[in-house]
DNA sequence: TAGGGAATCGTACAGGCGTGCTGTAATAGG
DNA sequence: CCTATTACAGCACGCCTGTACGATTCCCTA
């Protein structure tokens, strides 16, 4: 058996590629052809590790998810203050370097081909699920409380639960914004809008928990 | 000369087909095929109003910010308390009704394509400055301020600027969730949003401008 | 060393696409 | 009534699309 691919690591390394498609030309301009193409292999080829072309869209997107919630985990574990690893996980969901804005670029595209493509609606609630757990860890780390464990878990406290929709909103608006008007932002004005938020929180929860 | 039907009004009417086409198929399902069926004429007649698809596509991207900007003049002729006229005027914004989601699937489906087709990068550049003035009549109106006159004009003092910028950051967030998730938005919840919102504005203003 | 399956290639097909062009019905002005 | 002009229909062309499928190359195993 000549093995000689790993083949989930060859569907890694062509998911990025579709990734780059994608950034460039948009979800409409990612065929097959095209991402073949830039993969330096046939049609033909492609079809050995993705059946179709929405399972190779598909792929890519659930590939931002995992991307993004490594990098997170990766931060969780750390040892930081608070105020300070609620920034890391916030900067993680933003276009603040080349890579990160490619991700960017194929979660939004996704998120909008979702309104048509069924294919993409569970791909869809679990990124929304997904992100709100992301603000969530990011509430309780500008207060310094223990971080929820599974996606899902709500705070008991409903001001808490209200800061973290109210932080999700402002999150996917700045993406949304970052990632159609890039010469409206440089990398250190999003930085400083997300501090800016987390320190509005952080005073908000000094009139929420008085003591 | 049999000018039997007015050809500015039929291209109205032409729009809203297109309209209806986008928020259904997407702008990738927008072809001039379907606008045609949808409209019931031919191809052939279509383009005896629109030169081609990127014009047709252009016209109703830019019908939209028309169709925004003649309800918010309504609601500043209108002779209103300033948090209510804040409100009005940011829930034009919002899928609040049929007519306005159909408008915003319109908007952020053009938003995303603008990534790629640099045929509506101009139109793109105008709807931001378009939401900034929005924003910031809606700023105004909740501290009791004079509205600003003409788009692009910023505020003298830089924290209600900022405001402002933080307000168009939020009502994008809120404008991409709420029509990608419309589930999981009922239009009561997403005026409460908003209401909360500036109620947390017109609080801040009270530690900025104290008097 | 022989063989077999994996990996890849290239082509073919049917369908949808934007667009150009021609034909035709209908009306307002002379 | 005649005719120029508008509104529209419909077809044709070339291109691009996703997908199916047979041919080919290559490495690993037996």
């Amino acid at each position: 058996m000549p093995k000689i691919v790993d083949h989930e690591q060859r569907r890694e390394e062509l998911t990025r590629i579709v990734w780059g498609v994608i950034s460039r030309d948009g979800i409409e301009g990612a065929t097959v052809r095209k991402v073949a193409e830039a993969a330096g292999v046939s049609v033909g080829g492609l079809r050995h590790y993705f059946d179709n072309q929405r399972g190779l869209l598909s792929f890519a997107a659930q590939a931002v998810a995992r991307s993004v919630a490594k990098r997170i985990t990766g931060h969780l574990d750390a040892d930081l203050p608070g105020m300070q690893r609620a920034q890391l996980i916030l900067e993680e969901l933003l276009p603040l370097d080349d890579n990160r804005r490619v991700e960017v670029d194929v979660w939004l595209a996704c998120l909008v081909r979702s309104h048509v493509d069924e294919s993409l609606a569970e791909l869809r609630d679990a990124s929304w699920s997904g992100e709100r757990h992301i603000c969530r860890l990011a509430i309780a780390s500008c207060h310094g409380l223990p971080l929820p464990d599974r996606v899902g878990e709500e705070f008991a406290d409903t001001g808490l639960e209200g800061q973290a929709a109210r932080l999700h909103v402002f999150v996917d608006g700045l993406t949304l914004q970052t990632a159609t008007f890039p010469h409206n932002f440089t990398p250190q004005a999003m930085r400083r809008i997300v501090h800016d938020e987390l320190r509005l929180i952080e005073a908000q929860s000094k009139s929420l928990r008085p003591g």
